[in-house]
DNA sequence: GTTCAGTACTGAACCGGTTTAGACCCAACG
DNA sequence: CGTTGGGTCTAAACCGGTTCAGTACTGAAC
C-alpha cells in the first residue's frame, strides 16, 4: 500500500541521461543549462513525479526550511487569548506560499522557556524565530544573537537588539478608550493592566496613564496576570473601594468580559452605573448584553507581517523596524455617561 | 559572535581516536563497544558540546522527528474556540519530553485543507500528523494512508481507519446536561448543535435527542458553524418561536455566552426565564453573570494521549484505539427551574 | 590559425550522520 | 597447534541533495 520509494534525483537524471548536478541546476534555475535541456529534464522529473527531498535539501544548504513561535505563556493563559489563534493564522498565510512551516512550541512545566529555544536552535530545526510577549530587560534577546539565529521581535524592545522589530502602538489603543470615556465625561478612571513583567502591559500603562492626565482624570492601575480570574479579583477590588471608578479600561477582552460578569452580580448595570473597554475586540463581544467597546487589533495581519519580516530577515537582510497601523476602538454598549451623582 | 561551526562527529572520531561509527555506537547506546572507550567518547562528546546534527540524522534514518497537526477551521472560529490552544498545550507536554516538535500548518484562504496534507507529507515534513475535527465520510483518512505516513484520529471516524483513534464520549456529556435539566422538571430543551459536516456534532446531536427521548421531553435542533455570531442567530431563531424551549444546551461555551447575551437583550432572566449549559468549561465562564453551567472535557489530557499515541503509531506499533475518561458536568447559576406557566 | 571567452555539461567532493561488511585480536576448544 | 567464535573496532557505502573544479565544444576576435 505504502509506496515509500519515491524517485531521487539520481533516478531523474540517469532517465534523462544527465548528471545529478544538471538536474539540480535545472530545478533550481540557474545558469548554464540550455533552454531544451533544462526543459526535457523539468518535464522528465514531473512526470516522474519527482520533487527534491527536502531533507537532503535541508542537510547540504544548511537550512530548516522552517520558523519557530515559543509560547511563553501557561496554557490556560493561552487557551482564553484569541491572540494566538488570529496571529499563528497570519503567519500561515505568509508562511504557506513560500514552502515555509510553523514549528510550534510551548514552554511545559517540564521545560522553562529558554530551554525551549536552546532545544530548538540547537537541532538547528528552524531557521528564525518570533519573539512574541516581550519582557523587559528580555534576556531572550541576547539568548538568541548568541545562538546565531534570525529572528524578529513582536514590539520594540527595551534593550540593544539586532533583529527587525514588528510592533503595533498598542498604547494608541487605550488612548483612544480614555479619550472615549473623557468625552462621555468620565473623571475617574481605571486600568486593568497585564503583567507588569510585559513590554506591551507597561506601555499601555504608561499610555493610559499619560492619557488620563492630559484629560485631567483621576487614575489607577492594577496588574493582573491576563486570566480572566484576575480579571474578576481586579475587579472587586476596585469597585470595594471608597470611592469607586465609573469606568474600567481593561488590557484584554476576557478579563473585560469577567468583570463585566463580576458588576452585573454585584447588581450594577453597565454602562449606566460603570463603563467598560476590552482590548482586542474578540468575536464574542458584540454578542454580550451590553455589547463590549472594546479596541480592535489585527491580530491576524500582525502575523503575516512579521512572517514576512522574519523570512526577510533568514535571508540575511539587514533589521528594518515595521510598524502597523493603529488600533481602532469599536465603540459599542459597555461605554456610556457616568452616573450623575 | 556567531560561532556556527559545531563540532561533527568527525571531530569528535579524530579527538578520541576512533572511527566516526564507533561514535555513533556509543552515542546510540549499541552493542559492540567496550565500556570504557564508550565513556571516554561519551564524555569528549559531552566536553566538546557536540551533539548529532538532527539534520543529517533526519537524512540518513528517514525520520523527520516531528509531527503534524492541520488546522482545517477558519481562522476566526479558531481563534475563539479555547479546545485547540489546550490540546496543543497538551501535545507539546509529550512531544517536549521526546524530543518531538509540532508543525502546525492551517488551511488557508489560498490553500486547501487537502493541499496542506499533501505538501506536509510530500516534503516529509512530518512523522505523523494529528486529524481533528472528523468529517462524515472524512476524505483525508483515505488521503493520509494513501501518504503513507502514521496518523491518529481524534474521534472513531465512520469509515474504515487504519489508524488508532482516541476519543472522549462527548455524547455523555451532553446526556448530563439533558438528565441535568430535565431533573430540573425542563420538559422542551433545544439544542444549538455545531456544523453537521463534523462528527463530534453529530454524535452530541444524536446524544442529545436520544436523552430528550429517554426523558420524554420536546427536543429540537439547530445546527451552527461554530460561531458566537451564529449561536447568537440560533438563539434568536428559538426565543422567537411560538413556544420557545425553557433551557437551551450549546455544544461550545463561545455559543452559550452568545447565547446568554441574547437572552439578556431581551429581557429574559437567566436561569429563572431560559436555563443555559455550555460546552468546554472555559476559565471564563465562571466569571459571567450567571455562571455558565458547562461540560468540562480534559481538552489537555486529549492532547497528551494523542500526542503519546501517534509517537507509538510512528514506532510502527499496531492500531490500538484509545478513549479518555467521560467528561463531567459542572453545575452553576445558569441552569435552574424552568418557569412556572 | 591560434587564442580566447563563453556555454553546456560531468565527476566528485561535500553536508553529517547511520549502517554494514569485514579486519583484527584473544580466548577456548578439539 | 589449528580452528572456531565472540568482542572490538575500522573503512566505506549510503541517505539525496548542492556545489565546485574542470573538460569539451562552440563561435568570435585578432
Amino acid at each position: 500500500m505504502t509506496n515509500d520509494t519515491r524517485p531521487t534525483i539520481a533516478d531523474v537524471a540517469r532517465r534523462a541521461g544527465v548528471s545529478k548536478g544538471l538536474v539540480s541546476f535545472a530545478l533550481n534555475g540557474r545558469a548554464g543549462v540550455s533552454a531544451d535541456t533544462r526543459e526535457r529534464i523539468l518535464s522528465i522529473a514531473a512526470e516522474m513525479g519527482w520533487s527534491p527531498s527536502l531533507r537532503a535539501r535541508s542537510l547540504s544548504v544548511g537550512r530548516a526550511f522552517a520558523c519557530g513561535l515559543v509560547i511563553g505563556r501557561s496554557p490556560d493563559v493561552i487557551a482564553a487569548d484569541p491572540f494566538f489563534p488570529s496571529f499563528i493564522a497570519g503567519v500561515e498565510d505568509e508562511f504557506s506560499v513560500s514552502g515555509q512551516v510553523l514549528v510550534l512550541a510551548a514552554a511545559t512545566p517540564g521545560r522553562q522557556e529558554d530551554d525551549t529555544y536552546r532545544g530548538l536552535v540547537a537541532d538547528r530545526r528552524v531557521d528564525g524565530v518570533i519573539l512574541s510577549d516581550l519582557r523587559a530587560g528580555d534576556p531572550r534577546i541576547d539568548l538568541v544573537a548568541g545562538l546565531g539565529i534570525a529572528a524578529v521581535t513582536l514590539g520594540v524592545p527595551d534593550v540593544d537588539s539586532p533583529f527587525t522589530s514588528v510592533s503595533i502602538d498598542d498604547g494608541a489603543g487605550i488612548r483612544l478608550a480614555v479619550d472615549h470615556l473623557a468625552d462621555l465625561g468620565h473623571t475617574d478612571i481605571a486600568h486593568v493592566a497585564g503583567p507588569t513583567a510585559m513590554l506591551h502591559g507597561r506601555h499601555r500603562t504608561a499610555a493610559f496613564e499619560r492619557a488620563a492626565a492630559a484629560r485631567g482624570i483621576r487614575s489607577r492601575v492594577v496588574s493582573t496576570d491576563f486570566s480572566a480570574a484576575d480579571g474578576a479579583r481586579a475587579t472587586t477590588g476596585l469597585l470595594d473601594a471608597e470611592t469607586p471608578p465609573t469606568a474600567i479600561v481593561y488590557s484584554n477582552d476576557n478579563m473585560a468580559i469577567a468583570g463585566l460578569g463580576v458588576a452585573q452580580r454585584r447588581g450594577l448595570n453597565v454602562p449606566r452605573d460603570l463603563s467598560i473597554t476590552g482590548f482586542d475586540d474578540v468575536e464574542l463581544g458584540r454578542h454580550l448584553h451590553p455589547a463590549l467597546t472594546s479596541v480592535s487589533t489585527d491580530a491576524r495581519g500582525w502575523g503575516a507581517a512579521a512572517a514576512r519580516a522574519l523570512l526577510i530577515a533568514v535571508a540575511g537582510a539587514a533589521r528594518e523596524d515595521l510598524r502597523l497601523p493603529d488600533p481602532r476602538l469599536i465603540v459599542r454598549a459597555s461605554t456610556g455617561a457616568p452616573p450623575t451623582t
